[in-house]
DNA sequence: ACCTGAACACCGTTCAAGT
DNA sequence: ACCTGAACACCGTTCAAGT
């Protein structure tokens, strides 16, 4: 069988998506690959670095909206951020966690700069995003396993931590 | 030698100062106690526990004023608990991961509600301050090694983030 | 270019047994 | 109450060698 590094990063998120970060080892994503566990280090030097990819490409789709005021393109990035994210088992602590190696850094911050002229004030915002998206992502894996009395209203909880955060912000 | 939980706490929290989070295994933990690592597990069910426990002790001292404007004792409740994570290696994380699990049941965010009367602000400051913290902890780690040029405004970045949200909630 | 096979130095956790 | 000793089922990574 021959994997290209796309397909390993493809097969690393299906493994993800389907067992959890917690389990998403380099000796797994090889057998999901049908490969043994030594041919992964032709294609990535390190599990770190195949995370990093795994992360760009879960906000591969995410950008800002070029029109409209702009408030409401931060608003919408947010929320599209937020949508990627949740779109893939532990995908925020995911792209979080490859996201703070790089703060400062990452396309999706100097999008965010571009939009509100604010480096402090874009940093904020992603941090909110990244922590309340987490900390959503988390509750609803312990509510799905009885762990913990669900949380009706986490959609309604972030978008006014947004609005607090843009209200100080324009 | 005997041990009691605190002083496993205790143990786990040098070792974490000492080798970083990464190395901070119960194996490791155990030989600096003195002892075998199935040990451990008289004191405490599993590893997460520990952590949790080593989470509530870097914050044990951290605590809001009782006294002057609003803004100022949650200022310096932010600072606070920024400095506490700031002052072991890898604080931040281990803060943050323990209470992303409790979030809306910790102890800081009740204070924080207390004091700010809004459930969402505070919750959106706490996310910041955590976010903030661990990037600042790791964007150190990696400059004390060289792998990135030092961020001589980290502080300054934290006030301004902390003073738009306060901003957007007063 | 892509992979195998074997090895190295680790993990968290369990459990019967000891004092 | 606190711990030992041994085991189980895993890790990430390296490296010589194969095609």
């Amino acid at each position: 069988m021959v994997n290209r590094l796309d397909d390993v990063v493809t097969g690393a998120l299906e493994v993800l998506d389907a067992y959890g970060l917690e389990f998403c080892s380099m000796r797994r994503v090889a057998g999901h690959l049908g490969v043994q566990p030594s041919a992964l280090y032709h294609h990535v030097p390190d599990k770190q670095t195949l995370l990093a990819l795994m992360a760009d490409r879960i906000v591969a789709g995410v950008s800002t909206p070029d029109a409209g005021p702009v408030e409401k393109r931060a608003y919408a990035l947010c929320h599209d951020l937020r949508a990627a994210m949740l779109g893939i088992r532990d995908g925020a602590d995911v792209v979080a966690t490859a996201s703070a190696f790089r703060l400062g850094a990452s396309r999706l911050e100097a999008e965010l700069v571009d939009v509100l002229g604010d480096r402090d004030g874009s940093r904020t915002l992603l941090l909110f995003v990244f922590g309340h998206t987490q900390a959503t992502q988390m509750h609803r894996m312990a509510a799905s396993v009885g762990a913990v009395e669900p949380d009706d209203d986490l959609d309604g909880s972030f978008d006014r931590g947004l609005e607090i955060i843009l209200r100080g912000l324009c």
